[in-house]
DNA sequence: AATAATATATCGCTATGTCACATATAACAT
DNA sequence: ATGTTATATGTGACATAGCGATATATTATT
């Protein structure tokens, strides 16, 4: 696992867009962020649910309870209007830092 | 500024990165980090001057001060053997994370 | 019957960036 | 002379957010 530091600020992006295209919950969230990454990242679910009711609150996403026969119940989480201009700016955030970062660390042609 | 959040974690890689090629002081190393970004990364020095003592006492930069006639006293340090192991190690960890959030991120091709 | 995978939830801890403030010298303009 | 700006370092209190550990409960697998 990566330094716990370098991801903050990055958690928020991860999410957003992964419920961009539909509505997912929780635990598929986490699931996914281990798998597409090849498992250089790992949410904590101590971390993610926390941020999923944060985001929530913030009107950038949208979540309600699935309750299916054979499953356990799930909060299903869409993004938001707002939530979509929310992650248009943090994509175009994300792409700004990590070319400053580049920059300043020498990184540019790696 | 970007989201103070996104900036946890990759501070020690710049600092490593800009006392890699010589010494430099905190002050210096504040306004190189503010015009190679062209302002969009700036560190506070209620952050950058305890990193500075951490990376210290961690071994990986040493410091001394430089006292000259017409200058105010400044505190230079120049990474150390085991700083630069530490920095070509924070390198891959920071390529292996952008790569990560650019891929779960849908940013690949951006 | 036991174990693992699924699914959500939260307390306490820790790391680290920021705000605001403090000190002090050198350079420059008025 | 006086004031302002840039240089240069330093710190106490605060806020944020990820993590380890732990908890609960259902479904699937062995």
């Amino acid at each position: 696992m990566l330094d716990r530091e370098l991801k903050k600020g990055s958690a928020e992006l991860l999410i957003l867009s992964l419920v961009e295209t539909r509505a997912r919950h929780g635990y598929e969230i986490s699931k996914m962020i281990e798998a597409r990454s090849g498992g250089t990242l790992k949410f904590n679910v101590a971390s993610l649910y926390p941020l999923l009711y944060r985001l929530e609150k913030r009107g950038w996403i949208e979540g309600h309870w699935l309750e299916k026969a054979g499953q356990k119940r799930r909060r299903c989480y869409k993004l938001t209007k707002e939530g979509r201009k929310i992650l248009k700016a943090q994509r175009t955030t994300w792409q700004s830092f990590v070319a400053a970062i580049n920059q300043i660390a020498g990184l540019d042609n790696a």
